[in-house]
Parts: C-alpha cells; sequence; structure tokens
DNA sequence: CCCCCATTTAACCAAACGGTTAAACTAACT
DNA sequence: AGTTAGTTTAACCGTTTGGTTAAATGGGGG
C-alpha cells in the first residue's frame, strides 16, 4: 500500500465505485459514471482495477476490511458478556454509519443470494458471523444470556442494524408524500434501541425498566 | 378482476416479473426473461400492463395486497397486546415466507431509497409501519411492555425478518465453500426465534424461561 | 359467410452499455 | 537529447437492451 500517485488513484475509484454500487447495485450501476464521479478517464478503471466485476469485488474487499476491524476490536473488550454485546452492536451500528454505502450494497448481496459476490467476499461475510453466535454462547454458559439460537440471534441484530441504517432515505422521499410518519433516526437511536432490545430480548434475567 | 382470458395472460405475466425482479433486481431484469418465463411474446408485457416500470409497479402492488390482508387479519385478533404481537410476527414471517419474493425485492428497495418506488406504493409501505407501532402503545398503555420507539421497533422486527427469511439462499453459495456454518432456517423457526426475542425485548415484566 | 375487434407474433430499431486500443503524454534516468 | 516505462486520453466497437410496429390470427355476432 505504498503511496505513490497510482495507488492514489486507484482510491479514488474504488471510493467513487462503492458510492455508485450502493446507489444503484451491480446491474444499475453505470462503468461511465463511476469514472465520472472518480475524476478519471473510463480506461483508467480497467488499468488499475479491472472490469466491472473486479471492481465490485475491490469494494466489498475494501468495506469489509473495515467493518472486520472494528468487529474485532469491540469484540475483545473486558467485562461481562452483556456488556460486550452493547459493544459489539454498538460498533456494527457505528461503522454501518460511518461506511454508509456496505450496509446497502449487503442489503442487494441478500437479496440476490451473493451471485455478484467472489467466494473470498462470502468466506469473508461468514466469518463475521461467529463473533456475536461466540458472545452468545459464552453469556449463556455464565447464565447471563438464555438459550437462543446464536446464528439467527446475530443474522436478527445484523439485519435489523443494516435495515434501520440505510432506511433513513427513505424519509425524503416519505416527506413528499405529506406523510406525518417520521422514519429518521440518529446513529445513538439506533445503537441505543438495538443494544436495549437485544439485551432483553437474550437476558435470562429483567433488566432495570427503560433506557430510553 | 374478471376472469377472461385477458386477465389470466396479466396474472401469468404479473407473476413472471415478481420472479425476475426477486432474482435480479429492476435493473438487472431484462425484459425478455420475464416475457420468456410468463411464456409469452414480449409485445404482450406492453399490450396488458406497460412499460418495465409499469411492470414493476404492477408486482408491487400485487405483493403488497396480499400483506395487507395477512397483517390487518392479524392485527384483528383479541387477546392482550403480547399475545396479538407474537400473532403479528408470525403473520409477518409467515407472509413473508409464502411470498418469498417480496421480501428481496424490499430489501433492494430499501437499499436504492425507494428509487423504483411509485407514490402509491410508498404510501402502502408506510401504512403498514403504524400496525406494529400501534399495538405497541396499546402494550405500553396496558403496562404490558416497556417504553420503546414504536416505528424503531417495527422496522427492527421487519428488517430481520425480511433479512433472516431471504439470507437462506446464500447458504448453497456458503455451502460450496465447504463451510461448517449452516444458515438455513425454517418457517417456524424464524417466526418462533423473533417473536421469543421480540417479546422478552419489549416486555415490562421477565417471562417465563425458554421457549425454543 | 364476412366483418370486427381483441389478441398475438416476428421483425425491427435507436440508444446505451461494457470493454478495447492505438496513440499521446510525463517524468525519471542515461 | 534520447530512451524507457508508467500513465492517461479520445475515439471506437460489437452486443445487448427496452421499446415499437405493421401484419397476422382467431373467434363471436350480424
Amino acid at each position: 500500500m505504498a503511496d505513490t500517485p497510482s495507488s492514489h488513484t486507484r482510491e479514488r475509484i474504488v471510493g467513487a465505485a462503492s458510492a455508485i454500487f450502493a446507489d444503484k447495485g451491480f446491474d444499475g450501476a453505470r462503468v461511465d459514471e463511476i469514472a465520472r464521479r472518480a475524476g478519471v478517464n473510463k480506461a483508467m478503471l480497467y488499468y488499475h482495477v479491472g472490469d466491472k466485476q473486479a471492481l465490485y469485488t475491490a469494494v466489498l474487499t475494501h468495506n469489509l476490511e473495515r467493518v472486520e476491524e472494528a468487529l474485532a476490536a469491540a469484540s475483545a473488550t473486558e467485562g461481562p458478556a452483556s456488556a460486550r454485546l452493547q459493544a459489539v452492536i454498538g460498533a456494527i451500528v457505528g461503522i454501518v454509519h460511518s461506511i454508509p454505502d456496505h450496509p446497502r450494497i449487503m442489503l442487494r448481496e441478500i437479496a440476490s443470494g451473493g451471485a455478484n459476490l467472489a467466494p473470498e467476499v462470502l468466506r469473508r461475510m461468514l466469518g463475521m458471523i461467529e463473533v456475536v453466535g461466540g458472545l452468545l454462547a459464552e453469556g449463556r454458559e455464565a447464565g447471563e444470556f438464555r438459550d437462543t439460537d446464536p446464528v439467527l440471534t446475530h443474522l436478527s441484530i445484523v439485519g435489523a442494524a443494516l435495515f434501520l441504517t440505510s432506511i433513513n432515505p427513505l424519509r425524503e422521499r416519505a416527506a413528499e408524500l405529506g406523510t406525518a410518519l417520521d422514519l429518521s433516526a440518529a446513529e445513538t437511536d439506533i445503537a441505543g434501541l438495538l443494544g436495549d432490545l437485544a439485551l432483553h430480548g437474550v437476558s435470562a434475567e429483567p433488566r432495570k425498566g427503560n433506557e430510553k
């Protein structure tokens, strides 16, 4: 990862591709538009990264690396499983807010059954599922948590986080319709509710009242 | 909705379009492929329904009507709010399983910020958000539930349901990688966990142990 | 038997798309 | 100045795509 002008161009390209893929999806994204957004000639995409599929894989790999880092850091904290679960949920919500492209791309991949996922990328995703799962198992052995399915529980948390984060833009469209419903939610709101909900949902013992 | 041969053809077209849109998304879907799947000439799509956008709106409208029916039926049941919440969650999971195209299309719409949603369709979606919200408010007034944000709670449940249901096909791709992780989950598993999780997450009082 | 109208078909089209290429530019090194 | 290797550019190309159309089909009523 030398700081050459070439690698800088590559970063700009991958960054632009990430935004366009998040906005339009793999099939909806236009290679010309990615080039325009990156401020480079279209041929540069093929020179520095590769074809559209390679571009997509580069975006996924780049974004997933960030998620992995944040997740590893959060789950490595000390303390009871309940506190660590809160930390991990906070980290998931936080990272997903700091890379808003990522959840949108992921939602589409879930929808398509991973049609555009390179095997290496898919392997990375599966690895992360075990993080919350392991945490739940620990908490259960310590008597903190009830016996819930770890994989489904993890997926519920992640699914809700992706969903809640990505639905915000719909608020603008909803506002145009003059609806009274306010869909907006700040990062802290989402992390708070999800952590709260998950903790109560999973805990063996009742927790003290509302944290809202 | 007369049972004319024309309306029958229209149904086949909308059904085929639903499957293709779910599989490939709006941009990935090919009009010729929809026609082939429906077993009709491509021009028939334009004759009976309209252009690609009209086709998409027809699919959304058709699927959303089914969801609305099931949701209305489930929330109209009698009993305490907790039981009704379980019923609604069961209905959401159930309908989403019986129309598997729907959650996949919805996930993509969330990801794109509703780029392809006709205003009328968007209005329908917003209306349904209030169902769980109203239920939570009731339960809260009756002292059954804690004070959680109704909109975010609803979206969490729906998001988790869509996500859990749609992630199943990824299991096949994951299996090709030889991973030990089993992502598959039956409808009853999902409904059970989600209902259990939500109830514990929302309840004011501790519930009796595991239901798994 | 013929006409009418809804339905269906095959052929067609312009635009948009992903991808390629030969030539031009740049700067470092000899 | 000349050479080389990395980078950038504009123009180009074959294919695919959503959409159209004129002609054909076919059955029910006069």
